[in-house]
DNA sequence: CGCGCTGTTGAAACTTGTCAAAGTTTGTGG
DNA sequence: CCACAAACTTTGACAAGTTTCAACAGCGCG
């Protein structure tokens, strides 16, 4: 993760080949030349604290972010402030693509723990994938699949109930983490409750209770933000037997 | 709309030169001999009976598709058969998105009225947009105003109540179809009151009741598919002030 | 012309939210 | 390093909103 000279680390181009979410992140599938070429225009950001905020909602779109290290949440704010958390990322994905349309970010992005990012300015970033096929093909992808993720929000917000939704966010985030080759079975939340029910549609309470009575059915244990999966195949089988079940 | 040869207008080639939704759908922006060569990859497509299919949940990705006339609804499938409203589209609007990233369509897009698509193989849109760097731009804006809108939907679903959701429902298909040149305060439900339902993340009855409700307050009048808006500024502040109230 | 799909309305049940109080963890400053 | 404050979490009792179930009405399509 450090270069040998730490201390300038932040200041240097990031390095694309060099990094280990190459497969998971925009250059997936480049060739070393052309990995160089998407090298050059990729920033490294310098590192943000817990509770930083990397865009607001309103500002002006300049760049996208990728994840190198660490947790984001990000949120739509209501008129009258409160918020609505809009997804969770983590390393290699991207951060963004909700405000290329109007020009301006449509939403807030914080980190919930100290994080590094890596910044590809916009524009830079389209040229180069009018020279290089496969970064637009790749682009076009992540774009997608980011349209692809908030489908099966809409499911889980439009029709499962409390704990089926908290059984589908925690096997989502086992999945990924394991992608990460992290533990798909243990592993900390790094969102509070309150979060994770906003994400949700549920108030923290309902998340707490969900949480405990998962635990008394020995499915997880619980302690604080750490979280063991005892039993997948039950958080499974609760996801898919959402439908025709009231969304209430 | 109609060329002067109707009778084989399905198998020419789209005009997209000619079309008056070009301001709303993909064209916009392009000056006209890069307009001309959108033409050239853009067919239209035969027309679409109410009901039919555009494409299905796992068929291969081929072409993006643009609404030229008519209404669609696309829904996303639950394992078990149960379907969940993903969104409506109208006229000038883009379907297929959702399936870049894995190279099949991740839900069904069904006519909800005899419809006309044009359809764009997505390819050829690809290696397009790398020569016209108006036409990519003008892509990427309308894939993340998709995942702009999709934001939106989660907004609605996680932490507006009902009567809450279907008023912005309703300012929603008031505002487009005003920005294609309707009746922003009459117009025709194309949908069911399932349907509206199931997009809302709520059931049959609890649309049908609001409808009633809003129609006693005078808010709007309903007979059947019929809407009229009485009272835009009403809804407007019901959406407004849905933030710090219950999603239940 | 009737059958089925669609929509309406009522009453009861259930899920989740609200409010409240107490316990726990985390972070900060002395 | 400890103490304290703030933030976060848990749990209970109660309330509210939405769903469920059911019956009926209307419209449209064959």
């Amino acid at each position: 993760m450090n270069t040998v000279i730490p201390i300038v680390s932040h200041t240097l181009r990031a390095a694309c080949s060099a990094c280990s979410l190459q497969e998971l992140c925009l250059p997936a599938g480049l060739a070393p030349d052309e990995l160089q070429k998407l090298d050059e225009i990729v920033n490294r950001k310098r590192p943000l604290k817990r509770g930083e905020y990397l865009y607001r909602a309103g500002s002006a779109l300049q760049s996208l972010f990728a994840v190198r290290t660490g947790f984001f949440k990000s949120c739509v704010m209501h008129d009258d402030g409160r918020e609505q958390v809009a997804g969770f990322h983590m390393a290699g994905e991207m951060l963004g693509m909700d405000g290329i349309g109007s020009g301006n970010h449509m939403c807030d992005a914080v980190s919930l723990e100290d994080s590094e990012v890596c910044e590809i300015p916009f524009g830079d970033l389209e040229k180069l994938s009018r020279e290089i096929p496969t970064l637009q093909q790749h682009f076009h992808r992540i774009m997608s699949r980011e349209i692809a993720r908030d489908y099966g929000v809409m499911l889980l917000l439009g029709s499962m109930r409390a704990e089926e939704r908290l059984a589908a966010f925690l096997l989502n985030l086992s999945q990924r983490f394991a992608a990460r080759g992290y533990s798909p079975s243990r592993f900390l939340l790094r969102m509070t409750r309150h979060e994770i029910g906003s994400y949700l549609g549920l108030k923290l309470e309902t998340i707490s209770r969900a949480l405990s009575h998962f635990q008394t059915e020995g499915i997880i244990a619980v302690q604080n933000k750490n979280v063991e999966i005892k039993d997948a195949d039950r958080l499974r089988a609760m996801v898919s037997q959402c439908a025709g079940h009231p969304p209430q």
